[in-house]
DNA sequence: GGCATTTGCGAACGCCGTTCAGTTTTCCTA
DNA sequence: TAGGAAAACTGAACGGCGTTCGCAAATGCC
């Protein structure tokens, strides 16, 4: 007979404190920072407390990215809800998108990175799957008065959101702001942080206005061939 | 006085020993596989031997990752090269590069994804930059038919550049094992996920079209501006 | 209070990267 | 050619990693 000593809740809330622990190391020290025996000093734990909650330090870290992912989540729902109770046009939403994004990972570029760095070795469980599932499923929404069939909004953006995805892991992998730095502001370049994120903005700003303008040239032209 | 046992040119060539060593550990059982006991095991040597060529283990695997870029640079300047020579036109000219990254990459999946997986603290020395910019360099000479001024050619190369990455990069994080043996058993995909390598390249050829089209459209606009 | 059972602990195991005292090999000199 | 100094090489050792597990402590029912 198993006596409960440690109800379901308590397990629960152990695993939040878990994650929630994770999310502040990898904040301040990186992803690579976290490990069983950093998380029990942090926590008071013992090392083997952590195993009664989470199978495995990497289970610890999806947990973090996923945190990571759904608060982006919940931010772009509020934000698209809104801009269509604004009435919004189709283009604003998508270049809000893309702000949200963008302001969302720079404010904690160690947590977006770390989303980044998984190791490729083996999906991820099909929950995780899902939740950026429905991040996905955000811009579908925004793209479809654009779009229009089903197949293309669904191409458009994966494309669009791999687009995004890229800038901001060469920008956070520190490959693409200080070219891109230089080369806008050919000054010194030390601390420009703030000079850095103006352009990455702009940079994906005028990367979503490119790609919206030749969508709409393609789907013109199809229109156009469909109808003759 | 010191007496010479080991010219430079044996160092140089234990040098490119262990890195080819550790590309062929990547390819075979990816990035993480790649340690100082089973470089030294792989090799013949022993631990420490591999200290006397390298400084560390990051470098080691910074190099493999270099001798990647530099093989798909090397190829695409041949490749160019030759379309140049054809009188190809521009958007084939980029749509070449689109393909032959995807294909370098997707034929090499573990060694691309361990590009990606590097570590995104600290930057990657000047060298390796340097590097990575003669890539950006190829997309830019290809793009500047298009785009005229260079400012707009540095933008639209580092966009587009990023846009493939990103494709390339959650293709090869998502699906790896789909990707790696798709070739052999395509199947249905669930998610609308470029499961397939085909699927990949129509979707980065897509993206490619997209992007151009609306780099056309805009360029078009500003000119009609200007000129008025 | 007795005691089965759950919970919690941290030493121990086999990895990792890296170092370095000790050994072997090499080559110049005498 | 013997001697010896210097370069080259080795692998055990160090601290840290994730993970496991025997054992001590705490718990709740009788």
């Amino acid at each position: 007979m198993a006596r409960a000593k440690r109800s379901a809740a308590d397990l629960e809330a152990m695993r939040r404190r878990l994650i929630e622990a994770a999310r502040a190391i990898i904040a301040e020290h990186g992803l690579s920072a976290v490990t069983a025996r950093g998380l029990a000093a942090k926590l008071g734990w013992s090392v083997g407390a952590i195993y009664t909650v989470i199978p495995s330090i990497d289970a610890v870290t999806l947990e973090a990215n996923a945190a990571e992912l759904e608060e982006l989540c919940e931010a772009l729902e509020v934000q698209q809800a809104e801009l269509t109770a604004a009435g919004a046009a189709p283009s604003a939403h998508i270049h809000a998108i893309g702000s949200a994004y963008l302001n969302f990972a720079t404010a904690r570029p160690r947590n977006w990175a770390a989303i980044f760095e998984r190791d490729a070795e083996g999906e991820p469980p099909p929950w995780y799957q899902a939740r950026q599932a429905s991040l996905f499923t955000i811009l579908e929404r925004a793209l479809s008065p654009i779009t229009g069939a089903p197949h293309v909004t669904r191409r458009s953006a994966r494309a669009l959101w791999a687009a995004l995805h890229g800038l901001l892991a060469l920008s956070l992998a520190g490959h693409l702001a200080r070219v891109a730095d230089a080369a806008a502001a050919p000054k010194v370049d030390i601390s420009g942080a703030p000079a850095a994120l103006e352009d990455l903005h702009q940079h994906a700003q005028e990367l979503i206005d490119t790609y919206l303008a030749g969508l709409e040239a393609r789907l013109a032209k199809a229109r156009g061939i469909s109808a003759q």
